[in-house]
DNA sequence: GTTATAGGCAAGTCTCCACTTGCCTGTCAA
DNA sequence: TTGACAGGCAAGTGGAGACTTGCCTATAAC
């Protein structure tokens, strides 16, 4: 039972939500550039160090892989791990197939 | 942007997602339905007012609708808020439509 | 009526977690 | 080699929330 709390603890920060929009967005971004995507388009103003450690949660959900290249890395989004929401709880589906 | 915050704090706790386990496998159930049930199955020793407030918190984000009915009081799942989630962040569907 | 049952309300406690602060490591350009 | 840039590590702080405690209301059984 609960297999993935950290899944749900993830999702459970606004600022991580508008961190997966962000690379739903544009996917691939470094520290830096979600930082500063974060402070212009979503009045954010959070430092450095905070979202630095955003994305580690949501790494460890398995929500984001990281790829390092040089001295910069990037931050790819997975949205796979959501599947096991959907699929603990079935939602009645009122929209049918067309 | 991040239009239900109430839904992601209601699936943020362990126990509340073991309480919409326990009304998927049965619907409509009443407090202390509840309570003695997670209790039994779950080996949770919850209080009542535990369980109590945990219910608000699941019925404010809108995934458990009541149904009073004398002194009973019925909870049943709904669902159909999770779907916000999957629209918000499209699963990348590998298993093909058969 | 009296008692038991089903649930609600409110204040207090305590733990977890988001965020800060300060310093350190590693990569690239000059 | 020196500096700037991209990122990491660790301890400390503050606030939100899960849970308890105690008492109260309302419906039903006796």
């Amino acid at each position: 039972m609960d297999a993935d709390p950290d899944l749900f603890k993830a999702i459970g920060d606004a600022t991580r939500r508008t961190i997966l929009d962000e690379l739903i967005d544009r996917d691939g971004q470094t520290l830096f550039e979600i930082c500063g995507r974060l402070t212009m388009k979503h009045g954010l103003a959070s430092s450095r160090q905070a979202i630095s450690q955003h994305l580690a949660v949501l790494e460890q959900a398995g929500l984001v892989h990281t790829r390092r290249q040089g001295r910069y890395k990037f931050h790819h989004i997975d949205t796979s791990p959501l599947r096991s929401i959907v699929e603990r709880w079935p939602i009645d589906r009122e929209a049918p197939n067309p």
